[in-house]
DNA sequence: CTCTTTATGAGATATTTGTCTCACTAGGAA
DNA sequence: TTCCTAGTGAGACAAATATCTCATAAAGAG
């Protein structure tokens, strides 16, 4: 009969263990970590675990879990920092190619395998994700941007900060899982095709910033092809 | 003890409805509008609603509306149709500007507004989408091919299939609220730098594929300049 | 080793999800 | 009008979410 009601109550006061003693604060650091892990494990598949399953996977009481999470949801958003990502420097650690486009192609092929490759997965995080940090701490943290400025470090004084600022920008859009959302449930295109495009796509964003070089411009590119400058 | 256990039953066979009769089929329409329509409501302010919040909304009981929908995700994934989105061709019907660059500034723009004035319904249907769509069904309609492609329409003949295909798919990772999405969660960047940063992709995007002009091009563009829309 | 502090586990409870059954009610044809 | 059928509502039920309480185990200090 009443219309809106909330039942749900949130996260009224954490009891956490976590803000209280910094005494045992390895033990708390390992119950959390084996948490994440759980939970990163569980969502390989595809599947989202309840929160039973995760506790249970992580040796610990579901009343544990909660201490350590607010819900659920939280807890898989979270889980997201336990997918590999490419690391920046350590992709260019050894690189010292000065050539912009070839060294961010580099950086999405590695972004864009793991990916795909966690595809199921990242589709139950960032489903969390979305509705975790609607509102409140920011949960996710940005890997892509530094993976970004590793790859255009060579170049970074070319640009003036306004024009880095918009490549980075531009790049983030192209070099995340979102696009991978985009390719498979808008367009539903195979992988191959989002390569294509993603490539395509890092090629017109370096000519814009950096400007073409003065020879002949691009008549018909390859599909990935490496031939510019 | 046990460890993987699926206690969740999905829907193992559907008595819906909707393939029965096509007698009262515009009682069954009419019911699933109004479902569709309650949680399109319901999510305005971001909240989740339950199954039975929606239900009730739509003046039906619990069990018809699982007989309308699998399970809430689905309803609230499918309730994403009912939010506002611009017409292509009606955007254009009265523009005969050949400018692509301009078209697709408008288009955007028009994209833009809505996805940022219903933030919070849309990521509710964004999570519900990213788990719905996993497998099975296409829930998702491509709604900004059609706005991208009647932005293009002047300049169709101009481009390869190849080249077109590009050109789509790159703008289609700047239109969509996945965009939106990376510049607020990932970025963390204001409405108006996003604006900047994709007015400046898109010209980078179209520059590429139709090639510079012989004239004089870009010396500094102001951000986010145009007021159209 | 003992004591205190603090994390933990094991319930109990309320709400929600998804399925199922059964009674009823309304639409359409005779 | 009278049937017959298909959609509906109400409720039961198992499972999951989220919170709370209380007893216990374990870590660290003395």
């Amino acid at each position: 009969m009443s219309t809106g009601k909330s039942p749900v109550r949130k996260s009224p006061a954490r009891k956490s263990p976590a803000s209280k003693s910094p005494a045992r604060a390895n033990q708390h650091y390992r119950t959390r970590k084996d948490l994440l892990a759980a939970a990163a494990g569980l969502m390989k598949d595809g599947h989202k675990p309840s929160l039973e399953e995760v506790a249970e996977a992580a040796r610990v009481s579901r009343a544990t879990a909660y201490r350590y999470f607010p819900n659920l949801e939280v807890l898989l958003a979270e889980a997201s920092v336990h997918i590999a990502a490419p690391d920046g420097p350590a992709l260019f650690s050894g690189d010292a190619s000065r050539d912009v486009e070839a060294r961010l192609r580099k950086a999405e092929a590695a972004l864009h395998r793991v990916t795909y490759d966690n595809e199921p997965a990242i589709r139950v995080m960032l489903a969390s994700l979305l509705l975790v940090e609607t509102q409140g701490v920011p949960i996710r943290q940005n890997r892509r941007q530094q993976l970004i400025e590793a790859a255009l470090a060579p170049a970074r004084g070319q640009l003036d900060t306004q024009a880095y600022g918009r490549l980075c920008g531009a790049l983030s859009l192209i070099f995340g899982p979102e696009a991978m959302i985009v390719f498979e449930d808008v367009l539903r295109v195979d992988e191959a095709v989002a390569q294509d495009v993603k490539a395509w796509a890092i090629h017109a964003l370096v000519q814009a910033a950096f400007g073409a070089p003065p020879g002949p411009k691009m008549a018909a590119r390859k599909p990935a092809s490496p031939s510019a400058r």
